[in-house]
DNA sequence: TGGTCGGATGAGAGCGCTCTCATACCATCT
DNA sequence: AGATGGTATGAGAGCGCTCTCATCCGACCA
């Protein structure tokens, strides 16, 4: 199983390297007893192509770069950068590309990364980053290497996106609350500079338009995505708003706080409060009581930027239009809502 | 920047190639004048290797294999994943070498994996296994390929490993309860046949000896490392011994349950039964009251594996003694105990 | 001064594969 | 029968690098 070339597997099939290779790839010119004879020599032999050997004499690369902004990892936290991985390495693990994961953790890394993608050491990058600011996206796509961003695209970029459909996940939130005879909705955000910030935002005008409420300033109150500002934000709203009855929080770190702030405020959850999260983490399970809550395809998202770069990478006609993926979220329903 | 390679570089310095691949390589045998030449050519020029063409005449791969079996993945939780691929690509990183995801969901890929590795495809293997009956790392050992456990080895296999201290970090949660003023302290352990279960009951029963008090069959009770199972290992803990009064749960999530059981018969926590945890989960933080818990160092622990792998390749002299390394825990009070 | 030794360097042969061409072959058409 | 076209196949030139040898040169010794 050990050493074997495909020098050993045309010997064996009695053709040439050309064609034993012509069959491994696609398999185009060949006739089928000459393929039929190949695929058995190489059953036999327990043949693998040498990677290395491959993408030296095709000049290409059966690896996909994940970028992993540091910050990004950090603020998403490790669920969402763990199960991204997953999705994405299960697809790929089914095609003959590899992922490897490179991680940026200070400026010396970034330009290593950079360079390494610029000089098409990878076929295409998958970005998990929350900046908007990375510089990063808009170099490669310059360069035109191939990559999918997790989450909405900067203004201005054209590039290919995968995102969770934060504005939709979040109008059916402030819905389910509405049907639950809420009318004093109120939200606290992330911060609004950030896309899910902005987008879960607009979901809950969203949703209480349809819902023909009011949606006032008084409303709304920001948060940073942490649990301490979540439980500032809350305390806010209800110094507000004592009428508050329904409150959609954009974060469940943030709505672990808020739980806290209202238990304080002697408001109980949910008979005077009702209170949905976003995110669907451990925490949401665990708090008390149990958070009803958005959750995010976050495997999916995964496994779908790296089918759309490989898709992307295959079309390679350099004018390859990018595309904006939305994946839908799903209303977890639990005690608290 | 983009496209150039070792010639230009040679060219540039006015050397022949073996020379600038010398210097690349180690730089032994050449002359310091030289020496700075290529590399100021190679700054000039922003060369960089490529990796294919060097692991080809190399016959080396500058690729390291992080393998993860799905079971593995399910039960250690997405945080534990991420986190070990995060210490181990943030070390490799550093490196030369690159961290390949492999995952391991099915038969097909499991021989695609292990063939994949046994033709030295990556310079060795990272594994991530919960299953101690996985053929995965013999079939390596026994292959010679370098490779290097996440938790304790299976016995009788000689492989490196890298290991929370689970014994020490249980002892510990057991003298936090004995500090208290505990003196009936049980503890609900993880499946007894899995390493870390094991591991952490052996640690209470050394807590409780160093003591001097005594670990009756009365005091122990098998969960399954969910919540679910801690809660009915928790509810039969309360029946045997209703003088309970301290309670160490091998696992966070299993602590959940185990505080609901305990709510649910009325008894405070901490003030009846003082309740600590392992993990230090994110649960643990939202929990109801915050749970004390063990922290492992799961960043470590990735970044220790590659660590020791890349010494394991460096050092190939086949015979390499197997090395284990146990991590500190630390324990993380906050209000359950 | 000739001989010897050792370190610095260059020449060149691959590593295992892909891919372009040229070639051989067969069928079809005039 | 000769021309034409299309398809299956093989020959061979690299891809960018490493590594073994051979070579060269200056230093040192007798």
């Amino acid at each position: 199983m050990s050493d074997c070339t495909l020098e050993d597997v045309a010997a064996r099939a009695g053709v040439s390297r050309a064609t034993a290779s012509r069959v491994i790839n696609g398999g185009q010119r060949v006739a089928a007893t000459t393929r039929r004879a190949v695929e058995a020599a190489i059953a036999e032999l327990g043949y693998t192509p040498n990677r290395a050997a491959r993408s030296l004499a095709a000049s290409r690369s059966d690896t996909v770069a994940l970028v992993v902004s540091e910050p990004a990892g950090r603020l998403f936290g490790d669920p969402f950068f763990g199960q991204t991985i997953r999705g994405a390495a299960g697809f790929l693990g089914a095609t003959d590309y590899q992922l490897v994961v490179l991680m940026v953790q200070g400026d010396a890394d970034r330009v290593r990364v950079e360079r390494h993608l610029l000089r098409r050491n990878a076929a295409g990058a998958l970005l998990l980053s929350t900046r908007r600011d990375d510089p990063l996206p808009r170099s490669l796509v310059d360069a035109g290497v191939a990559c999918v961003l997790a989450g909405r695209a900067p203004d201005g970029l054209a590039v290919t996106y995968v995102d969770a459909d934060n504005v939709g996940g979040a109008r059916q939130a402030v819905t389910h609350l509405v049907k639950q005879g809420r009318r004093a909705v109120a939200t606290v955000t992330g911060p609004r500079d950030m896309a899910p910030g902005a987008d879960r935002l607009a979901g809950w005008h969203l949703g209480l338009a349809e819902a023909g409420l009011a949606a006032p300033a008084s409303l709304v109150a920001e948060g940073d995505f942490t649990r301490a500002g979540g439980r500032a934000a809350a305390e806010a709203l209800l110094r507000r708003r004592p009428d508050l009855d329904g409150l959609f929080v954009a974060s469940d770190l943030m709505a672990l706080g808020a739980l806290e702030a209202l238990r304080q405020a002697g408001r109980r959850v949910p008979e005077d409060v009702a209170v949905v999260g976003f995110d669907d983490s451990e925490a949401a399970l665990s708090a008390d009581p149990p958070l009803t809550t958005v959750r995010q395809p976050i495997e999916d998202l995964g496994r779908r930027m790296a089918e759309l770069l490989l898709a992307q990478v295959a079309a390679d006609d350099g004018a390859a239009a990018p595309t904006a993926e939305i994946l839908q979220t799903h209303l977890v329903v639990r005690a608290s809502a």
